[in-house]
DNA sequence: GTCATGTGCTAAATGCATTTAGCGGATTCT
DNA sequence: AGAATCCGCTAAATGCATTTAGCACATGAC
């Protein structure tokens, strides 16, 4: 129908090419040590290898060694935010460095979804799994007994395992450094959220971020006006807090938002005040969403590294550094025009 | 070291177990038609199959069969914008469907890293090709022969291929229909980009939409204020023209911008007057990014439907529906709060 | 009773790469 | 010279599922 017969070129067809064996086709292919192959023996088979085009067959091999060369992704959403695309950037150029490709599934948060996905995987045969959350909540996954090496990226479960996630502990003390260069005497905090705050075990992220926004603050000269507490963390929450905050007269020279969506309603009501940020005060955030980059003036938020984060993940499953913990990546400032100073 | 030696379970286990001969197991879990075995023998078959958990093993299959049931997708960027990642859902989804599994690449946009990657998939076997990108230009793409099955989403090559795209050639009659029903007299485009409206060879889907706006905008009553032409489609394009056309004093009942990003200027730039989407007057968007749900008002916008496109193209290569041309998935209207009228 | 069919099932080949045990000849040691 | 060692290389086993050819027995036709 198609090409006559595009054959498979086998480690049978180098062998016969090179006139050598099969067993010294592979020795020689893989370069395995300890092995006393003759030099022109091994380019003749060099040599025929490329003239045929020989690449071994896959399956072949994962079907001898039990070793696939692939990892599993399992996120709970693909679909939202910037975050679990970057996440799979870092994962793929990470396992494409060693030579590993990526099977990739989404449970949009289901846990059997979840429970099917990894038993998907394990039957696929993966060399490691990671498991990436969209938000670090750390949860009772009851995850079944694969004995697959397990990675899980910005997230923690309820039994001990291997977690990647970002270094919020230094992220608050960063905000505030940076709010003292920009000159403020005087800064807002937007957008607390009270039960996540206070529940470290099931929130790490969040109360890390803010104990370490307050232990700073509380350290430094700086006067913290109001107390924001929002139900979400939504545009609409930072514009209704932002526009109450400032009908109470409140005029801090600096805000800082819990995260970008967040600021982005705090820019609004701003701009229904005439205020802009970087001139008449500072606004800095956390994340570092794309729409932190389309604002008006484009907003300075300290960076989620999920980039990096997926990196690492790869990296601790191929180089078997599996004792539970938590590794945890820093978080960059990256800085736009809507701080002051500088 | 780890567990006692957890040893697969493979097809000799299961036949021992029953009684019967691995060729009988093999038939009888496969549910081969034509085959005459007792009903006993098949249920004693399933019976010790599903006792001891028998998973065929993949490896096995795929060196057996030479399919290994798993799709590719290789894609331009899959860290920008939501368009990857739905793309992404839609694919996963559509192929688990159908028992697939899909192995993931990601080229940058540079042709070098197209050609590797696609060798990569070829060497491992996948049974398809997905390549997606995110801005729907034709390519030059020079794809290596492999001879696999490959279908382009939101994407043309210059040889003849199996492509899908949005449907963008109704795209714009919608529009147009949406702020009639609006109750608007005059409208303004904003976002027109002048070489690639003029290349439809190049660029079908901003030609195609533009040429269904301009059409259906030609047919109806609508007085159509000004000719803004953008350089970029980025918030400040769209700040841009809508600051200059609101100081040249045109005051349009409705506005439809080229896209999200460019509404989102739209939107700013109508802030600083006074003036609110939805009540003083209408705008509408295409693309339906994550934006457009951020944007107080929450911005009206006809969507690219990645997802389904995405779920065609799963569908296109599992169906062997591989005769090169173009299929068209329609763009809904994402009803939100910056139109008038309904 | 004999030949032809039908029935229920299995042995063995196949796909491909890897790895271990070991063969035959050359060299070195005693 | 005979034994021990080294060298360069290969045959064959292995991993697992699928599929084809065909075996042994039963049933039916004449």
């Amino acid at each position: 129908m198609d090409t006559p017969k595009a054959k498979r070129v086998t480690i049978a067809d180098v062998s016969e090419a090179s006139g050598m064996s099969k067993a010294a086709v592979s020795l020689i292919l893989n370069n395995k040590p300890g092995t006393r192959l003759s030099v022109e023996a091994t380019e003749r088979v060099r040599a025929a290898a490329k003239e045929l085009g020989y690449r071994p067959n896959v399956a072949a091999q994962s079907l001898r060694s039990g070793k696939t060369r692939t990892l599993g992704l399992i996120s709970d959403q693909v679909t939202v935010t910037r975050f679990a695309s970057e996440m799979i950037t870092g994962i793929l150029s990470a396992a494409e460095k060693r030579d590993h490709t990526v099977l990739i599934a989404e449970t949009f948060g289901k846990p059997d979804q979840l429970v099917e996905a990894i038993e998907q995987m394990a039957h696929r045969d993966v060399d490691g799994l990671i498991l990436g959350f969209m938000d670090s909540r750390r949860r009772d996954l009851k995850l079944p007994q694969t004995g697959l090496p397990t990675v899980l990226v910005n997230g923690l479960d309820e039994s001990p395992s291997v977690a990647v996630l970002p270094n919020e502990a230094m992220s608050g003390a960063q905000a505030v450094q940076r709010v003292l260069e920009s000159g403020a005497r005087s800064v807002a905090l937007i957008g607390a959220l009270e039960g996540a705050e206070k529940d470290p075990e099931t929130y790490p992220s969040i109360s890390r971020r803010f104990a370490s926004l307050r232990g700073a603050l509380a350290e430094s000269s700086l006067e913290v006006l109001g107390n924001w507490v929002l139900e979400d963390w939504n545009p609409t929450d930072g514009y209704a807090a932002t526009t109450q905050m400032l009908a109470e007269g409140f005029r801090p020279d600096a805000i800082i938002c819990a995260n970008d969506r967040v600021a982005m309603g705090v820019f609004q009501a701003l701009a229904e005040k005439g205020l802009v940020p970087g001139e008449d005060l500072s606004v800095l955030s956390f994340d570092d969403e794309i729409i932190a980059s389309y604002l008006r003036p484009r907003l300075t938020s300290i960076r989620l590294p999920y980039e990096k984060m997926g990196a690492l993940a790869v990296d601790l499953l191929l180089d078997r550094k599996l004792e539970p913990g938590e590794h945890q990546i820093d978080m960059p400032l990256i800085e736009r025009d809507s701080m002051k100073g500088e």
